[in-house]
DNA sequence: ATGAAAGCGCTAACAT
DNA sequence: ATGTTAGCGCTTTCAT
């Protein structure tokens, strides 16, 4: 990297000082036009760049403002980060992007990075493999602004958004039971983030209130994030003969398809199936795929907007937002013409 | 944000200087063990993270990699993304993230915004906008390191990493030629991209090696990103009656198959059809979609390595790398047994 | 084995 | 209207 041009060359170039080169930059209003022009025309000519390292040292902080996600390939966090990359734009803030890639160790690596680089912020969704938040409680402490997104928990108070997984999951499944099924199995998360438990009872509770006894055996938990998981899960399932199937997640979804329609049976005539998801290649699918919408694009841009207001300090309690899911009805669960 | 821990306040905690507090961090030899104990010990307690932004600053450069992509939600670049941020974590880099959202001005801004906070290297796939490259020349001749992929241009020298597009499209034409396809369509992309013209000439060239005359009316362009441009454009082409279309992306091709569909014709004895990426989506289509595979998450980590060896010095000369695409043949495409 | 001093680039009191 | 000074947090010569 070759030297770059700093306010002293400038300063020193037209015989100023560089306080006077500084703010004849900035418009300030005691410098006297003559000045800015020339201060400005060879800033122009030399293109300097104002240094923000030197200026967030000086303030004490970056216009960085840290992401922590999972796994950036996934469509759901990509949609969600550039959400959040739209709200931080327009604020003046650019994103610091780290993956943990579902590892507790990595996380706490990544969030050290974070607070290292003293980010104004940090929008986060946790691995699946962490089960304690110490870690996010010290970032915490140090008063640094936090918003958690998808996956919250309950051992730390924080601000956050989720969906209304609870409310989600018992639509679907109530649509279900409208259509006719009654063996609804259900495609489960890994059962301590939050998400999929209130999904998991959002299920249990729609049957409940129509009168369907509730079958463990029709309950698999889908730990993993390869479709892959929930083929092998499904065709378990098939075999306590279910006549829909309800996934907590895109990739648990299409597996389930997949599964089924490769074990011999149909989609939705033998088994109805309703996925959990924000995703265009629902409606590519043959039959294509009924689901619970998840704003994440929305969810990205809502988390930012908190986390922003929390850092220029014009909120200071914790906000927490739901959103509201709807549920879209397509083929693969239409059993009856309504 | 509360006042942060630095070595100064250590240093007057344990009555020794900044500068030996700097050293015991980091292990220096001279230091006594018992300093460097005591040192630690304090530090922990405090929990004391060393500031990047000073670190940086003094150090003239920063631990950030720069991304620009034109969107983070598109799959091809977030799995792109997520290999850069494999490498890049690996190497002790984090990413700084800015999406142009397509547009050229944006991307300009962006683009300043990496310089200023003088990241170590910027890694690029510039907007569909984009027609002059003088602000890229400008980072180049700055001496921050630079590598282009997917999306190249002839206008300046950079190192780059690209798929095979020629080579792709031509064996996904060559391909349907072989299925007895004559009237091969094809959705091409916006022309001033060097990956649209690339594709666009290896379907012609396999066109021309088997003697099928080239017919301008058969080509239509999406230059848009939206699925239903592709749909537009297939019921277009069907007018022609094609028996065969190769889409040279993803979201076209999945556009494609809508369409042929709904128009009342079958996939693949109808109309034939290959896509062009990587996508697990693809899988899920009835019938599931042929396509070039387009090794994105690949391409992010060839990019990286090759971006942090000119980080480092290690390699200076521009390095150019084409990645090799292979034809993945599923049920859209076959119309005989082979 | 430790300390003092200078400087990375910038800005905001505080002069003048 | 412009200059001087000091300091953000850290490291690194150059002392001692």
């Amino acid at each position: 990297m070759k030297t770059q041009v700093t306010i002293k060359h400038i300063a020193t170039a037209l015989g100023l000082s560089p306080s006077t080169v500084s703010r004849a930059l900035k418009g300030h209003p005691d410098i006297s036009e003559h000045t800015k022009a020339t201060v400005r025309a060879l800033a122009a000519r030399w293109e300097y760049e104002p240094n923000a390292l030197a200026l967030n040292l000086r303030n004490q902080k970056s216009n960085l403002i840290g992401v922590l996600v999972p796994r950036i390939i996934h469509h759901f966090f990509s949609s969600v980060m550039s959400g959040i990359e739209e709200v931080a734009h327009a604020a003046g803030y650019r994103l610091m992007v780290c993956q943990s890639n579902e590892e507790y160790e990595r996380e706490r690596e990544d969030l050290n990075a974070l607070v290292a680089s003293r980010v104004a912020g940090i929008l986060v969704s946790f691995s699946r493999e962490t089960l304690e938040f110490e870690h996010f409680a010290k970032v915490q402490k140090r008063g640094i602004p936090m918003v958690f997104f998808d996956r919250i928990c309950e051992e730390i108070d924080t601000s956050s958004v989720i969906t209304d997984d609870f409310g989600g999951a018992f639509r679907a499944t109530a649509h279900l039971i409208e259509q006719g099924c009654r063996r609804i199995a259900h495609l489960a998360g890994t059962s301590h983030l939050l998400i999929s438990q209130n999904r998991f009872e959002g299920y249990v509770e729609a049957l409940r209130q129509h009168g369907i006894p509730f079958d463990p055996a029709l309950v698999c938990s889908c730990d993993g994030i390869l479709q892959e998981e929930g083929y092998q899960q499904t065709v378990r399932l098939l075999a306590e003969k279910p006549d829909a199937i309800f996934a907590y997640n895109d990739i648990a979804a299409l597996g389930a398809i997949r599964a089924v329609q490769d074990c011999g049976l149909r989609v939705p005539e033998d088994v109805a199936i309703v996925g959990y998801c924000d995703w265009m290649a629902a409606t590519l699918t043959k039959p294509a795929l009924s689901m619970v919408m998840q704003p994440s694009y929305e969810m990205g841009k809502v988390a930012a907007e908190i986390l922003i207001r929390q850092i220029t300090g014009e909120e200071t309690a914790l906000e927490s937002r739901i959103l509201d899911t709807h549920l879209v009805v397509r083929a693969s669960s239409i059993k009856k013409a309504s």
